[in-house]
DNA sequence: CTCGTGGCCTGATCGC
DNA sequence: TGCGATCAGGCCACGA
């Protein structure tokens, strides 16, 4: 499952492989993978074929690639897409082929479908200022016009989000997920950062200090930050990333996963715990619910 | 406007 | 050996 490090990664390699491309030819052995396109398949590549991918930007975990068409194809990986560069290996999840004028063809592969391809009209982001990390432009796709600025965005404001959650009466983590409040943050690093902050998940939001929250938001971007120099650091020799194999980070993690480990602070035994059909681990004695 | 729930998906894993 | 249940979770539609 990427978290915002490892789509970032893959952004770069949507830079480097179809940034001055022309599509010739698409190709989609499923609809399914166009959940978020607004006509059929067919539009989608009549449209699509002929293009010139401009740009690859990133917000929160939605990436997309102006064209010169003035349209923007949207991708967005869910739990499992994959852009690869050849499509010759696990054909099995290949959901859709683009075909490319002066370079091997460039696949998404998705098992589960949770991703999509798109294309999209934009218009300029509201406060005018560029729409995504990857490119100044300020034109942003129209689905992605409700996802808020991710916290590795130059034009995040660390001070309104925490205005904003200070309002909210739902459980912080919820508000943590919420994309119109912050994008890019999954279960995993929501996790990690409520252990580093030392705060219970389901604490209401507005029941945070302000300290807290700016002690929340720096283990956000402090973890997501390593990631990003590891994956960076590994992308440039061999472009595993867009391969798919491998190469997500080995993040090191208190919290997400280490259900009956010591807590790395105190040793005391996290717990998991089902949450709004997904799960949280927390320790249970760094992180006391309030009320 | 805000909030809570359930749906979309496939494959690995587990209990019987 | 097979079969059904459960789990994984990013995002969104929908109803209250």
């Amino acid at each position: 499952m990427p978290e915002l490090p490892e789509v970032e990664v893959v952004r770069r390699g949507l830079d480097r492989h179809l940034v001055g491309s022309r599509i010739d030819a698409v190709t989609v052995f499923d609809p399914r993978a166009l959940k978020r396109h607004p006509g059929s398949a067919a539009d989608f590549a009549d449209r699509l074929s002929g293009s010139t991918v401009l740009a690859a930007v990133r917000r929160g975990k939605f990436m997309w690639c102006p064209l010169d068409s003035g349209d923007a194809l949207v991708v967005h990986l869910g739990m499992s897409g994959q852009i690869r560069v050849l499509g010759d290996d696990s054909p099995k999840h290949e959901r859709i082929r683009l075909a490319l004028s002066n370079r091997p063809p460039v696949a998404f592969h998705d098992q589960r479908l949770f991703g999509s391809l798109a294309l999209d009209v934009t218009a300029p982001t509201a406060d005018g200022l560029p729409a995504g990390f990857g490119s100044e432009s300020i034109e942003l796709p129209s689905q992605v016009a409700h996802i808020a600025r991710d916290i590795l965005d130059p034009a995040f404001d660390d001070e309104v989000l925490i205005r904003r959650l200070r309002k909210r009466t739902v459980a912080v983590k919820n508000a943590m997920l919420n994309q119109e409040l912050v994008s890019g943050i999954g279960n995993i690093y929501a996790d990690e950062a409520l252990w580093a902050a030392r705060i219970h998940f389901a604490t209401p939001a507005d029941h945070i200090q302000p300290a807290a929250y700016r002690e929340l938001l720096a283990a956000v971007r402090a973890v997501m930050q390593g990631a990003l120099t590891v994956g960076g650091t590994s992308f440039d020799s061999l472009y595993v990333n867009v391969n798919g194999e491998s190469g997500y980070f080995d993040v090191s993690l208190n919290a997400y996963g280490q259900t009956g480990r010591p807590c790395p602070r105190c040793g005391t035994a996290i717990i998991r715990e089902p949450w709004q059909n997904r799960s949280s681990h927390f320790c249970p004695r760094c992180q006391r619910r309030k009320r």
